[in-house]
DNA sequence: CATTAACCGGAGTCGGGACTCCGATTCTGT
DNA sequence: ACAGAATCGGAGTCCCGACTCCGGTTAATG
């Protein structure tokens, strides 16, 4: 592969993550070219599908979110491991997983996003494993659940204007509901 | 106004609950007429816009909302009063707000759906108040945050399928998280 | 440098969905 | 039962966005 197409690639994934992070999934490929810098047959050479160059900004971010859950793993306190770990998930994903929303709106998208997501998921289970086992967490808590409450803060604050205060009072009220006894 | 135009009216404002709150605002105005079994210029004479149609929608569900809440006001138990109401704007904005993104998604709806909207918004802190006075929800608590972690769960579960038990655990999390003084 | 294979750009095609128009079809008062 | 007005239905228009095509341009190699 030629250097500057490299070059291209990063940018229209970079673009990417930022249009379907702002818009969702309605974003258009000609504003992620633009905002690239490049023309939209560019786009459509690298990913030949609007649904290929979206999985292929997933797998990005879920690679990355699944490498910083592997650090964290190796944190030397779980509990502060499991705050920090679902903080990024809930902030990153507030900016950029408006688009997981397709991932999981119906149909699953092919093998490697859906691989991506089942790597991270065991990632994060590990790290909420840890948590339990020093208190942090309740155990009766699955992952499942936890999933639930992330997505829906990532997405609600994704969508609607929101401010960074008030997000920090939700992602408290979550993280005290998963450590307290249920009521 | 004719029999038959208000009996049409009604059918397509049920019909466009189920297809926008299926298929998020994505869902097309056609579905919408063949579901509610009449033609598509019905469907735009009595509203003239898609945007309206939704806004339409959205006012119906609102104010339904609210008479719950102003009638769970007056209920006995606030901290069950409280419960029920969260409960229920959650379920039934899995079904149906997945259009409410529209509202706050950036440029927010004209007067009437803004307004309802405010109505809302003014039962549900009613309802908080008092289980605030009771002990069942800690003081420092905002409607904002609620309203957050609200949206979020019902987005969530209106966009991805979910057992009714996972959002029942998840429910049941913030719940506690918003009564026990945060970690 | 020259060559050439790979890459870029954007005008153009195609499909889908919002919205319009008007003849056909009902209601409703007399 | 009938006139007349209001309502319906859906074919047709228009626009927007995904995707294709190919002439022009550029990086790499000898």
């Amino acid at each position: 592969m030629r250097q500057d197409a490299r070059e291209n690639r990063e940018r229209i994934l970079a673009a990417a993550e930022e249009v379907f992070g702002a818009h969702g999934v309605t974003g258009s490929t000609e504003e992620v070219a633009r905002r690239a810098g490049v023309g939209i047959g560019t786009v459509f050479r690298h990913f030949p599908t609007k649904g290929g160059l979206i999985e292929a900004a997933l797998l990005r971010h879920f690679d990355h979110l699944t490498a910083r859950a592997h650090a964290l793993a190796a944190e030397a306190d779980p509990a502060v491991a499991w705050r920090v770990l679902v903080r990024a998930m809930i902030e990153s994903g507030a900016t950029k997983l408006a688009l997981i929303s397709v991932l999981t709106d119906g149909r699953g998208f092919p093998d490697s996003a859906a691989a991506a997501a089942t790597r991270l998921k065991a990632a994060v289970s590990d790290v909420l494993r840890r948590a339990q086992d020093v208190g942090a967490v309740r155990a009766p808590v699955t992952v499942e659940e936890v999933y639930l409450l992330i997505r829906g803060l990532a997405q609600a604050s994704a969508t609607t204007p929101t401010s960074p205060d008030t997000l920090d009072r939700a992602i408290d009220v979550v993280l005290t509901g998963l450590s307290q006894p249920t009521v």
